[in-house]
DNA sequence: ACATCATTCAAGCGATAACTTGAACGTATA
DNA sequence: TATACGTTCAAGTTATCGCTTGAATGATGT
């Protein structure tokens, strides 16, 4: 009678393959990195601590699964993001996560509102006070990836040279801290830091690929 | 010198446990069918395929992923989802497999261009034609979903019936048929057999989850 | 109390996934 | 051409998953 059934279910397979390809520790740390930019296997190999076979492996399977795409760059192979929506999908299974799992609550209520007690700026906020001069946006990220894209007028400062460059920074202006997303605990660390230096800091909601994906301008280089 | 790391992978193991519990073909279509409304494992076993046991083991997987929840009702366990934002959660992985998938874009091509030529009517135009009287609104779900919920002023006609019941439809009124979601054919089956009969039919796009879902009026009863 | 039915649990089997190791492949450099 | 290095492939081990079967649990009705 009704002849969707078989079809019906290779969809529903689809579904599941993708869904797969998400479901493992090691590939989500691996997406969230390449939200970031396009990365070597080394590099991501080097980023998560996982032997090179292993990440090869992992990689391949996101690619088969059709959220990755690779190219060759000399003796490099550079996997990136198939598609700027992933982004939005791993932003969604974190919001169900985070609704969902008590243990994510509990994690997220520890090293966020125990460490960090202001509430991170939102994005329209940032753009507005940056433009009104009043704040001073770092991005504590490593320097090769506020190479590959950056907030407009940020400056890198790598959580590892924070210490020794207080000095550039403004005591009266308002830092803001930003790293590669909700999960990315750089600027967390950045903000406590500032503040028991005597700073007013805090940190941007989500990261770079957040920023990325709602259309904001990126500088690069 | 980062602290992170430790939860960082923590929260990377939620993400990929609540990914996983969607990586499976059953376990898609078990959502999609509770995301009409409330189930029994009976309902559902029998809607799927599945043996009892089986589909009780998937279900319980799915609840510890905090996708579902359940409730006792008499001699009936049932089982809804946790949180409406589950199908925003299917509706973007959907979105990223229509993306990335080839094969669910051919068989997209071949199930819903193939045989549904006309593209299907958007929410915010329905509402707009149907209070004016132009259309004629059916539900060609199983009664027992349209009762749980439905576009007000909807017909219910289950596919079943269909042919029988051909006499009830206006024949100047073009005819909209929508069933439970952008993967159930169950409309497009309808939009077909009417076409043959001469009637101008199209389908709603999605379903009523996403209707729910986009906070749309449920008549319920 | 007893029987009934929906659901869950427990055990066992086959299949698949993850990780390691060592070798093979491709590209750049000496 | 030979060497080095990044990447992939192939094989093997261990662990986990999916499914079936049969028994146990829990609520209902006679």
């Amino acid at each position: 009678m009704c002849k969707s059934t078989d079809p019906k279910r290779a969809l529903f397979a689809e579904l599941a393959t993708v869904a797969r390809a998400l479901g493992h520790e090691h590939r989500v740390e691996l997406l969230e990195h390449l939200a970031q930019g396009e990365r070597s296997v080394e590099a991501l190999a080097r980023l998560t601590g996982l032997s090179m076979a292993n990440a090869s492996q992992h990689l391949q399977q996101l690619r088969r699964a059709g959220l990755l795409e690779a190219r060759r760059d000399g003796k490099f192979v550079l996997y990136r993001l198939a598609d700027d929506g992933i982004v939005q999908l791993m932003s969604v299974l974190r919001q169900t996560a985070e609704r969902n799992i008590a243990t994510v609550g509990a994690l997220l209520a520890r090293y966020f509102d125990g460490r960090d007690g202001l509430e991170p700026i939102g994005r329209a906020d940032l753009v507005e006070r940056a433009q009104a001069g009043l704040v001073t946006v770092i991005d504590v990220r490593p320097r090769e990836e506020f190479d590959l894209g950056h907030v407009p007028g940020a400056v890198s400062i790598p959580l590892e040279e924070l210490d020794a460059r207080l000095e550039e920074l403004d005591p009266a202006a308002e830092i803001i801290a930003y790293c590669r997303g909700a999960y990315c605990l750089l600027a967390v660390e950045a903000v406590v830091r500032l503040r028991a230096k005597g700073f007013s800091a805090r940190r941007m909601e989500d990261g770079m690929p957040e920023w990325r994906a709602a259309g904001l301008p990126v500088v690069a280089g």
